[in-house]
DNA sequence: ATGGTTGCTCGGCAA
């Protein structure tokens, strides 16, 4: 049986990581991808590179910071970019696409959720916004009932099991309360957190900062996720992080987070 | 360690 391979990556650039996507595209062999930060317009994705390798490719991008895509083996039924809520909003942090599968729609959306950092400026009360009218979206889709997977960089670090040293982290926009908080809030509506609905492990992370040698410390954090609706989670199968990725040359510094749901496109 | 590193763009911001 072939399960559905769902990865969420920020790549901290895609055109600077080109040499690493293609080669883990085709290690990973993932069906559907979920990248953040490509920093680039759409006209500047490397599509061609990536459709050669049988993906079909829909992006929202922005210069020069932020920016999202997905990848798919399956063919978009629909793709929706930008969280609505805010029509002033211009950050390109949000993208859905929907498939078709033998169990009905799968709706998979790339989030970028903001830092917030520094706490105390506009930065944060934009990131607790932000993370609100995502809570109000999701509502919504939760309504339809069908698969839906919430993958992406949220710049939250859950609780404190997900951080190597959360003292570093306690003055930090990913570890305030009220952004816990608003997680929690978010998971409440009915979500599964994959990774740590099957672990209950710590030095379990996704980051490690470029800085102060944190990979070689293993100093990182786990803010990279992926929420499964009820829907989705009831064909949830395995949680892998391929931290691997991380020892590349020129490497991201996040890595690849990947989900196996029980599902074939239609 | 008020530093440290990387990407986008070529000075300074964002992370």
């Amino acid at each position: 049986m072939k399960f559905m391979k769902i990865v969420t990556w920020n790549i901290n650039g895609v055109r600077a990581r080109i040499d690493n996507l293609l080669h883990w595209l085709k290690e990973s062999a993932p069906d559907i991808v979920c990248l953040q930060e490509i920093k680039t317009v759409d006209e500047g994705f490397p599509r061609f590179e990536i459709e050669a390798l049988g993906y079909n490719v829909e992006t929202h991008g922005q210069k020069g910071f932020n920016g999202v895509a997905i990848l798919s083996k399956l063919p978009f039924d629909e793709v929706n970019r930008g969280l609505p809520g805010d029509d002033s909003d211009e950050q390109a942090r949000f993208i859905e696409g929907v498939f078709s599968t033998d169990k009905g729609a799968l709706r998979v959306v790339s989030l970028y959720l903001p830092n917030g950092n520094p706490v105390g400026t506009e930065k944060f009360p934009y990131k607790l916004s932000w993370m609100a009218r995502l809570e109000r979206w999701a509502a919504e889709r939760l309504a339809l009932e069908e698969a839906l997977v919430l993958a992406g960089d949220y710049n939250v670090i859950p609780e404190a099991i997900d951080a190597r040293n959360i003292e570093l982290w306690l003055g930090d926009a990913l570890y305030q309360p009220e952004t816990r908080q608003a997680f929690r809030r978010l998971e409440n509506l009915g979500f599964t957190e994959a990774v740590r609905s099957v672990t209950d492990q710590p030095d379990v992370y996704t980051f490690w900062d470029y800085q102060a040698g944190a990979w070689q410390k293993n100093n990182g954090i786990r803010i990279d996720h992926l929420l499964l609706s009820p829907e989705a989670a009831n064909r949830f199968t395995s949680a892998s992080i391929e931290k691997h990725v991380r020892a590349w040359e020129k490497p991201s510094d996040h890595v690849p987070v990947a989900i196996d749901l029980n599902l074939v496109a239609a």
